[in-house]
DNA sequence: TTCATTTTTAGTAATTATTCCTATATAGTA
DNA sequence: TACTATATAGGAATAATTACTAAAAATGAA
């Protein structure tokens, strides 16, 4: 079933509450309590439930690749021809706003991010760019050096590993620069 | 005295040469060892020194504020003017592919950098953007959990702070977004 | 010291990623 | 059903970074 976004201006169409509904049985069961909590996080912070919105959040959080705002505007545009591209990217940004999903710290020059709203931690594979998540409980919560605590208020602590993936090392040293700071 | 980079398509002018002799002599004793170490890593990469890449390492060495692209041309433009903005930025990217500086980590649409070589870890401030170094020993080594060891090759363990500086405290929850992936 | 060669740079243009604008559509409430 | 405030589509603009090329310069050999 076609699933529309909004059409050209000045052409009215049907509702897309009614395909809304549409694209909700498409989810299966997994990702309802998932889409509902995105729900019930909109409504928290005043935004209104879009058809655009739920596809986007939906697109984000089913992916594991950590997507750029092109990414996830080709998947979307699957279901919605006529979304735009600052709909996806404005709406990626609200949703990082009321943390609904995060833009992954890196060294690259395009955005990604992540649909993960679960505590985990990063692996960057400096040669294919993948980023895979894990969680090592002992990695949420690092102590926190006395001398940083008596200065600052830390409120977050993260630790990324970086290296080369599984798939990778059968040629770990092509094509690697070395861009980032911090621990060598 | 005037500090010359390249002047003007057909206008001749005397060697820089002997101006980055003077150059040289506005470091002072403890940047001498830093920008000769500088020095021995472009021959050691096959690359010129130029008195453009010796000012725009000194400019990042010389900053602990991170800085961006044009934070570093405007700062080199004051003894260089007639330096270009791609001179500082290619040179910056050459600095970073010999090791000599690093892109920092980040969600921001604009690259900082980082001219410590040494090793360190970074604060950072949700307010006022302020990227603080430090160095906390057990930092350096996290222990790579087991799972990962067996599956990846891990070559670097970053840790990362996040929260409010000395300078933000008094304000901590002014104008913060929830930008960036992992613990929480 | 001079000359030749390769690399680098200045000035400018182009590309890419992201943000802005606004008329229209729509979600949500009364 | 109607109204209002918010969101979107289509298009334009901005900002950050990269590319191009003629000329300058660093470096090494003679």
């Amino acid at each position: 079933m076609e699933y529309f976004s909004r059409v050209s201006p000045g052409k009215k169409q049907e509702s897309l509450r009614v395909k809304m509904g549409s694209f909700e049985n498409k989810m299966g069961q997994a990702g309802d309590s998932q889409q509902e909590a995105f729900r019930q996080r909109c409504r928290s912070a005043g935004l209104r439930i879009t058809p655009q919105r739920e596809a986007i959040f939906q697109a984000l959080t089913g992916s594991v690749e950590h997507p750029t705002v092109d990414t996830v505007y080709q998947e979307v545009r699957r279901l919605m021809p006529h979304i735009s591209f600052d709909t996806v990217n404005r709406t990626l940004n609200t949703l990082c706003e009321i943390g609904a999903a995060f833009v992954v710290p890196g060294t690259d020059n395009v955005r990604r991010f992540d649909g993960n709203l679960s505590d985990h931690q990063h692996f960057r594979c400096i040669k294919c760019k993948r980023i895979v998540d894990f969680h090592h409980g002992p990695f949420d919560n690092v102590p926190v050096p006395d001398v940083l605590a008596g200065r600052f208020i830390v409120m977050r602590k993260t630790v990324c590993l970086e290296g080369f993936c599984d798939q990778c090392t059968t040629n770990p040293m092509d094509n690697v620069t070395q861009t980032t700071s911090g621990n060598r």
